[in-house]
DNA sequence: GTTAATGCAAACGGTTTGCAGGGGT
DNA sequence: ACCCCTGCAAACCGTTTGCATTAAC
């Protein structure tokens, strides 16, 4: 079953983005953007740059990390910091939570509502103001699962 | 309202567990041991060997890095990956959360059992063989909610 | 005495920064 | 034409590793 993935951003809404936040529309931007929404994984930096390197032969790496930290910023892309792995970007950026596979690192996304509206415990409204639950399920997926039984 | 800190171990336990595992119950791996247990934050790496220092003044640092790891091997602590910080150390191995301040940074533990306990969505139960479930709560803590008033 | 652990220094890998030159507005 | 953005290179920072010395058993 594939999952419907919320809040896809379309190439047109880009040129609004940058313009509203006063922003240059640079060939760059707009092929790490497409890259971005084309994937329906959790890629890194790297990972982008590696694959627009066939494109565009002269992309530098850093060029790839101010970009997606401007994305993260205008609120496109997610920086996510799991474990003791390298940042990787979600371009899902409704609420929702990660189930991270130990073998093979790879990020599923899980929608979980009942969660993110149960009230937390007494204790934890106490501790100040509350801006975001984000829940990591750690295990072994399917397919590292199925391998293993070979 | 303090929390106990469950599990808090004893001096002697340690060599028993060096003895148990086969390695050497070094003088290093003793101060490294004490300075853990007495303290009642999630210290990194670099403050571990920081506050060592005084005491031990040729400690290196690769020797803190090396005796933790050891010591997560053992279950003595647990590595925690939190967002875009350093590695950090928690001393408190028993099922529980966290609620970070996302103006100092500061971890401070979360017990849900409710959590712990129910039952996860189908869809995630799906995805492969689920060993540990960990929520993040983020926020601005009490403290920083107060200086911020002044 | 044997073996593993330490200290030192240097490497590592992902990420960030200073700078001069290039491209978007 | 202006200034932001890029590419290049080098710095950065937390962490890891190779190696000779030291200390636990």
């Amino acid at each position: 079953m594939e999952i419907e993935k919320p809040g896809k951003q379309h190439l047109h809404q880009l040129k609004q983005l940058c313009n509203d936040a006063g922003i240059k529309l640079t060939h760059q931007r707009l092929e790490i953007f497409r890259e971005l929404m084309s994937v329906s994984d959790h890629p890194s930096a790297e990972l982008i740059h590696k694959r627009l390197h066939k494109r565009l032969p002269t992309i530098a790496i850093d060029t790839v990390y101010r970009t997606l930290t401007t994305f993260d910023e205008l609120g496109l892309v997610k920086k996510l910091h799991i474990m003791n792995e390298r940042t990787l970007f979600d371009t899902n950026v409704t609420i929702h939570h990660h189930f991270i596979c130990s073998h093979c690192k790879k990020v599923t996304d899980i929608y979980w509502s009942d969660l993110d509206n149960s009230k937390l415990p007494e204790m934890v409204e106490g501790m100040g103001k509350i801006q975001s639950r984000h829940l990591e399920i750690h295990g072994v997926c399917n397919d590292c699962l199925h391998k293993s039984e070979e």
